[in-house]
DNA sequence: TACGATTATATCGTGCACAATTCTATTGTC
DNA sequence: GACAATAGAATTGTGCACGATATAATCGTA
């Protein structure tokens, strides 16, 4: 093209290393996740399940991850196809759906244990560098949250 | 559950800080991206076009995004549809596809400066935090992608 | 110069993301 | 106690991602 502009050139890009980092990690998940018959947005709905107490609704479980109905209403039920969760409307309000781990989700939280150490060998990264760069990118994620004056 | 296992908490992943940053990220795209009709997938690919000299095929696009074919097919059919770019086979060799700005996509590109500072607006973040962030990002899906032995 | 191997793209199928809309249950408020 | 407003999920439609497969052009080589 005519001159070059800097700002615009894809190497210059947060963004970009930022959506090419997000896929190339969850790629990484994929051959240990295979193994438990998930993809990776199933499992980070089965590590909320797995920390939480009791059974968690459709929107508590959509707030904790930022994923809205459209997404989670089709994955929580192959959750349910894969016998891992169950879904129960609330008696006490019949608007809410509750998401309740099965014997089988539950017992599948053994069997991810490794998950994360086998993921952190394939970083670069020591403990306290993954650490921070996790929190620059909350912090991150954060801050572009705001409503936006 | 049970016990807490730490490294099983969502609050401690870095993949699940990455999976949501880098979704934040391409939403505050969102607003401004409505205004040239393109989608962030698109528009980064029109950012490797801009910063082009000539003609680019099908395959140096895929290895400049890291996307396939299958992604990479249908969306620059979108771009010929909004009529941005071209879609040509190479004389030279029948195989290769080659993907050419049009004057409107060329065009496209004034409209479109005013974007990078928009976004750096919305990050928390100086100059030179974003770019000491984008090498750390660029650094980690470097050291993933290698075969693993 | 046939022809098997390789290369470049396209196609297909599954599963996200997310905006927009719809549907039903609940909650004021009069 | 009726009823508008609201809240929680589901549905619909579009556009990625990506693995797997298919197709067609080119290349190597016997």
């Amino acid at each position: 093209m005519d001159e070059r502009i800097p700002e615009l050139e894809l190497d210059n890009q947060l963004c970009f290393a930022l959506y090419d980092a997000s896929r190339s990690v969850v790629r990484a998940y994929g051959p240990l996740l295979d193994e438990l018959g998930l993809t990776y947005p199933q499992y980070i709905t089965m590590l909320v399940l797995w920390e939480t107490e009791g059974p968690l609704s459709m929107g508590d479980l959509g707030s904790r991850l930022h994923l809205d109905s459209g997404t989670l209403t089709p994955l929580v039920k192959r959750l349910v196809a894969l016998g891992v969760v169950g879904r129960t409307r609330d008696p006490a309000d019949e608007r809410r759906v509750l998401v309740t781990l099965t014997e089988s989700g539950a017992a599948m939280r053994q069997s991810a244990t490794n998950i994360p150490g086998s993921i952190a060998g394939k970083f670069g990264l020591d403990s306290d560098s993954a650490c921070a760069l996790r929190e620059d990118l909350v912090r991150l994620a954060g801050t572009i949250e705001e409503p936006s004056t």
